[in-house]
DNA sequence: GATGAATGAGGATTCATTCAT
DNA sequence: AATGAATGAATCCTCATTCAT
């Protein structure tokens, strides 16, 4: 009954640095593993602490998950913001916006394959923090196609979360190879060719001049590397 | 007339009768219970066999859920194939295939949900069966899209298989709230807005109004930008 | 992932073999252990079946105990029957019993242990068949009691339940030093003082003089060996 | 008037006070949610303390459930004693004790099963402080026998103890169904009713009635059985 | 061909207790 | 003396799959 317990590196660190390790160290597991196969003996040990700390806390595994990947977004968002500011016209804009998610999938496919596999189809889903920060992330898509709207680039009849969805189904379904380590996607040609239907599919008027349109799609690039270049 | 023998109580079944029951069980009960809460032992007595049966005729569990979901495709494949031809114009038939999707989900979202979750981030995915057969499924909107070309409706330049993407991962995203039972679609809203939007994206043309004056006006907005950068 | 199982003896046996295996280790280990001690590792490797066997017969660990003791009670129930019948008179008959009791939890002391800690004191045990088959154990003085009132030996105020609970709590606080493994009892003096306290207290007159007493217990032992010995 | 030092947080009572705080934390905890599902950490909370401190104080869990239960005999020792000494003859003394046993397991169910469960079941209880207390407690009714005995009121040759444990053993029988919460019990009558049968069963005499009459009407009763038995 | 009893691997979680600060 | 972060042991249960009958 009473055993000798040998205590051994009883190391003592401020929660938020203890929080911090673990999870640490749980992202890079649930990223090389996925959930299930995930160890919660890995994670600790990976963070240098036992497993019960971990659930000093952490509610549970899936709070650990959960956590790691609001964690990311959170990165995410505060890290991009100012980004989204330098680009101007719609189709640039939408364009960047496509480019961005696309660069995100490509950074971590296994978080965002998480995030598509455990968390979305989850009942209650709608009642998570991660679904608002999702909803925060992808509601950048809608506040650049109100402005195209505001300014008459746009149609006025447009259904936001509508396009919301189509961009961000099109880019999920065309990344899905890679998602499965099956393949790979070229970054740039898919970010142009949906921001191009996208932007003909909303836009006042759709641009019947090839020429016209490649000529102003041409200068409006042009306008941003001067401005850009301008505000060095 | 009165028979004397009694047999033993083992039913001898073709054995394509047999596969049918099976997955007739199968079916319900993925449907009822998702894959991972399904037990093989409720799919054998819904189907009338005891559990080593169901092992004669499929590998293991996840080959019957393969085998059922590919089933179902197959229905519908067979089922649908005469309905597209009557439909013309490309954006009518988009939105006819839209249209189509939307009810199946709506017709089947525990057997829609399993292929998005179960079978597409499988690693291996593109070997499968099912994938074939989703290609097929999917590639209407291909076939649409390519007959609008070639009647000189649609642009030349279209990117198909992106298309393809942009229309099902729309859906697919338009959906999600309803496949976790968290909410419902408007079936023809939806699918006009699809429609519109996609086709206006890929047309040669807008129907009318004056491209000139468009043009115009966008240059406009270009060159007060320009005037504005260089003002810096 | 697919891993090859060495299948080792399947050894296979009627249910009603297996149940009986596994109740008979399950009641060893519990004897030995207690409850929280005993392992379902050591019950299986005991009764010579794999872990997961023992839950194709039972829900759960308590659940497997449960069923172990309500057999105890049924074996006794079956046993002892006969026997009460051949006693005859009030005091002897309750003599018979408190004696009877005594036996039983000096043959099975732990069982008894795990009655009174585990079962008793638990939420909803009134509605558990244990309860029920403890209540047909007990009823037995109940019985005799009221064979007492009705010849008129015993008073007819007597509140039953009561007298119940008077005899089977004095054995239980008796005998918990031994259950504790502390001590031991004296089963026949034990016996006579419980019967005669409880005799004296219920029966129509309180038998004053001593000697008449005694002649008159003489009179009834001897009149049931008479019985006895003329059944041969 | 105005203080400037700001003294750290940190209480320093002294240690009897602590003592006491913990305890009566630990009381209500324990009453609460019983030994098991009792949580040290709640308890630190309510006491105020940290959960360490309470080990600067109490050897273990195990160690303060033991002390607080302690603590509530000597307090009932302390204050009953006096009420003891008013009651004046062997009935009335047995039923007094009876009633004040009802009484206080009415008041404290949760704490006397915490006894009945926790303490008395455990090996080595008779050697415990508890285990002392108890008998200290439960001696009052040994002390009453032993005076009835002494006044020529009750029987010279009656066994102590065992009437102690028929008592208590009654009462515990008596108030199972209301320490799991299931039911209730008369306190008046169940005294009356169990003070009747004891006190009876110890009196010297039936305080009145023919004696002889009655030993007359067994001996018949015998004769009858005799006779029935020899006509086999 | 059918049966269904037997297999067996595998891991999250709790919380009293300790001891560095 | 007080703090409270860190420790770490310990086990029940599920269910797809197999294979002797």
């Amino acid at each position: 009954m009473a055993k000798t317990r040998a205590r051994r590196n009883v190391n003592r660190l401020p929660a938020e640095r203890r929080i911090q390790d673990i999870m640490v160290a749980a992202r890079a597991v649930f990223t090389q593993k996925g959930y299930g196969d995930a160890l919660i003996s890995d994670i600790a040990e990976k963070a240098g602490v036992v497993e019960g700390s971990i659930y000093r806390f952490f509610v549970n595994k899936r709070d650990l998950l959960q956590r790691v990947v609001e964690h990311w977004y959170e990165e995410m968002l505060a890290r991009d913001d100012e980004q989204f500011a330098a680009v101007r016209g719609a189709w640039n804009q939408i364009r960047f916006i496509v480019r961005h998610h696309l660069m995100t999938i490509r950074r971590e496919p296994a978080l965002s394959r998480l995030v598509f596999q455990e968390f979305r189809p989850e009942a209650g889903y709608r009642k998570t923090r991660l679904f608002q920060l999702n909803q925060t992330y992808s509601h950048r898509i809608i506040d650049v196609v109100k402005a195209g709207v505001d300014s008459g680039e746009l149609r006025a009849d447009v259904p936001l979360t509508l396009v919301r969805d189509m961009i961000y189904g099109c880019i999920e379904h065309r990344t899905w190879a890679f998602l499965r380590n099956e393949g790979t996607f070229e970054i740039d040609e898919t970010a142009d060719a949906i921001a191009d239907i996208v932007y003909r599919g909303l836009c006042v008027r759709a641009p019947e001049d090839d020429k016209l349109t490649l000529a102003v799609q041409r200068l409006e690039k042009l306008a941003d590397r001067l401005e850009r270049t301008s505000e060095r």
